[in-house]
RNA sequence: CGCGGGGUGGAGCAGCUGGCAGCUCGUCGGGCUCAUAACCCGAAGGUCACAGGUUCGAGUCCUGUCCCCGCAACCA
């Protein structure tokens, strides 16, 4: 019989940076649900890979002095080891600068050419000279480039465009008939509007850089990075060289993405599909992001977390059992290395950690070190097992479903009971009565045969951990077990000795003197946002120098209308020119400011104020009503220290 | 009127097709002693952003307002 298949992808990374903690995310949402599948008897092909190609990396290499494929194989080596690291189980990781992806995409773009669906055209836009880079009328800051402020030249030259307008209607029908298709369904929804608002045809080449996939027939062109980077998937697939393999295991079961590339994996990637007459891939998730203390992340902000410090410091099982479980799968979700701890101490610790710790010593204990007997059952042995069996009957539904979040929940539902039920049934009450040894052992015969389901359960998020307890309750050294073998209660091996109990997850304990109080999160920001009560005391002259102090000349000054305390400011910073909103208007009268040189924080976050945003602050000294800018004589841009 | 998400006890979140407001952590009180100062029981604490509307009944549906946050065609 052959066995049901399931193929699974995560996005290929780009490897202009090393990853952070939500690419591990997205990762462990896949490992965990491959494995699962793997479990329950599927044939599963999990995919994971690094997108090479593009300018950036162009110019990241050139920076340093290397070739693309150098630059590009240092960090994508770092990305192999973070999965090791964590314990991800792919079954392929795809580079697109593979021969046989190349092979791939320059056929498919063959193929789609000579059908009449990749066309050439002359392609218009706005061209940033020094940046090398075409910028979109909506991209553009103010008519100049988003990256460096200096202004853009309209240029013209070939392109080769896809007909994605063609299939437009094909694909709105496709989506409305397949409600599973595009999930969450707000990430749906979304999408169906955007469609309706209708395609444009896809740019799918460039001459402004090579390193890239030539377009087959025409050696200026390469291939443009969503035309290259989506084919991955049928790469891997085995498409066009593996026909077996293709058969076999496309269309893909799931793609898994982060929100923001919804769009190219339920718009392009199924347009080019069509294009190519394949079948579209089953689902496309949509999941959320991770968020710092109610921040993105950003390497601009700074808070970008980086997996590798927090494996190496809590193992790689923690950091996976909290991504899963803190965050429902579709929502954002937020991370803290307060949260982190808090879920390793209550779940992984005290609820998980403690059951086999406190079940395993009182086997020792009370059964001479051997997995005991079961005798007659009671009441709460009962209860006990149908729960254990409702568990995994819940879970199953869950987990086929993709609600890693509930399935995690149903299985800490199991072992909180089962802690209940040592309080219940007082085992070490029973020790005390000859009588009573029956009894006893029933009820550490249960102890170890809800462990031993448990450890089956946690296995896909927990891949280092279900074998250690499986270890450590004698089940022997290599685990291997399916989800069939957690439907069945009464498979422990009777007279087997366990082994002695080692503390699988440590608590964690915060040297609490250091954060003396560790003010909430959310707490802590809004305090920051409503300006800094200065009772902070003392900052170290480090903290002073996150704060870019210049003197700017004011070039103009205007009310802000139906507001009369604001002016908008247009200053000169020496290199550029930026305009805030400042609220002094009830001391100066806009045309008092012209021409003063004044200080101002340069890298305060930008903020929009009556619409305007406003970029920067003008220091002003203020006593008893009265206000003064600061000012200088010194030219604008000027440091002040 | 560019598109979208969100505002629920101190913190972080669940609440799908409307029917007594839930979970985790924290706080307070109690129990137990097998255990990783852990486990078990109980309690306090919410005008579900605001204002209207539909309904026998709305956190849940509709309308409007305010606030926060993303995206806008290479940030998971």
């Amino acid at each position: 019989m052959k066995k049901k298949t399931y193929y699974i992808t995560t996005p290929i990374y780009y490897p202009s940076d090393r990853l952070h903690i939500g690419h591990a995310y997205c990762t462990t949402i896949a490992d965990a649900v491959a494995r699962y599948r793997r479990m329950s008897g599927y044939d599963v092909f999990f995919l994971t890979g690094s997108d090479e190609h593009g300018q950036k990396i162009q110019r990241k290499a050139a920076e340093g002095n290397v070739t693309p494929k150098e630059y590009v194989d240092g960090i994508v080596a770092s990305f192999q080891q973070l999965w090791r690291k964590l314990g991800i189980s792919n079954d392929d990781f795809i580079r697109t600068t593979e021969e046989r992806h190349h092979k791939v995409v320059q056929a498919i773009f063959r193929k789609i050419y000579d059908q009449g669906d990749i066309y050439k055209a002359a392609y218009e836009g706005k061209y940033c000279t020094p940046c090398e880079t075409f910028w979109t009328e909506r991209q553009l800051q103010d008519g100049n480039c988003p990256d460096c402020g200096r202004g853009v030249e309209t240029v013209q030259e070939e392109s080769y465009f896809f007909r994605m307008s063609k299939y437009q209607e094909r694909l709105l029908q496709f989506i409305e008939e397949n409600p599973d298709f595009i999930q969450p369904v707000s990430r749906r929804n979304e999408m169906i509007n955007f469609i309706k608002q209708g395609l444009e045809d896809l740019c799918v080449s460039r001459t402004t850089f090579d390193w890239g996939i030539q377009v087959p027939f025409d050696s200026k062109h390469v291939v443009y990075v969503w035309f290259d980077a989506l084919t991955n998937y049928i790469t891997a697939a085995g498409y066009g060289q593996d026909d077996g393999k293709f058969e076999k295991y496309w269309p893909a079961d799931v793609h898994l993405v982060g929100k923001e590339i919804v769009r190219f994996h339920s718009i392009i990637w199924p347009v080019i599909l069509m294009a190519l007459d394949l079948p579209l891939p089953k689902k496309v998730y949509g999941h959320g992001w991770l968020v710092v203390e109610g921040d993105k992340m950003s390497k601009s902000k700074g808070n970008v977390i980086d997996p590798v410090g927090l494996i190496e410091e809590f193992g790689p099982d923690a950091i996976r059992y909290f991504l899963l479980r803190e965050i429902a799968l579709g929502n954002d979700g937020n991370f803290s290395r307060e949260a982190l701890i808090n879920r390793i101490n209550a779940d992984l610790a005290n609820d998980l950690g403690n059951l086999l710790h406190r079940s395993l010593n009182m086997i020792g204990r009370f059964s001479d070190g051997n997995l005991p007997p079961c005798g007659e059952l009671g009441e709460f042995d009962k209860q006990l097992q149908d729960l254990a069996k409702t568990t995994v009957a819940q879970y199953e539904t869950a987990m086929d479903a993709m609600d890693i979040n509930q399935a995690l929940k149903l299985v800490w539902a199991l072992i909180g009971r089962t802690n209940k039920y040592i309080d219940e049934t007082a085992p070490w009450a029973l020790a005390k009565e000859e009588a009573k040894r029956a009894q006893l052992h029933t009820v550490l015969h249960h102890l170890a045969a809800v462990l031993r389901v448990v450890a089956i359960l946690i296995a896909p998020f927990m891949p280092h951990t279900a074998p250690k307890i499986w270890q450590q309750l004698g089940l022997g050294d290599d685990f291997a077990a399916s989800l069939e073998d957690a439907k069945r209660f009464d498979a422990l091996p009777v007279g087997k000795a366990v082994a002695k109990p080692e503390p699988i997850f440590p608590r964690i304990e915060e040297k609490a003197a250091e954060e003396s109080k560790p003010e909430a999160p959310a707490a802590a920001v809004k305090a920051a946002k409503e300006k800094a009560p200065e009772q902070a005391g003392e900052i170290s002259i480090d903290d002073f120098a996150k704060v870019d102090l210049r003197v700017v000349k004011v070039l103009a000054a205007d009310k802000v209308k139906g507001a009369d305390r604001l002016l908008t400011l247009t200053v000169d910073l020496g290199e550029e020119q930026r305009t805030i909103v400042s609220g002094i208007a009830q001391h100066y009268a806009p045309e008092d400011l012209v021409g003063r040189h004044v200080v101002m924080v340069v890298n305060l976050k930008a903020a929009k104020i009556r619409g305007i945003e406003s970029r920067g602050m003008v220091l002003a000294a203020s006593c008893d009503g009265q206000l003064a800018v600061v000012e200088s004589t010194l030219p604008p841009g000027s440091k002040v220290k």
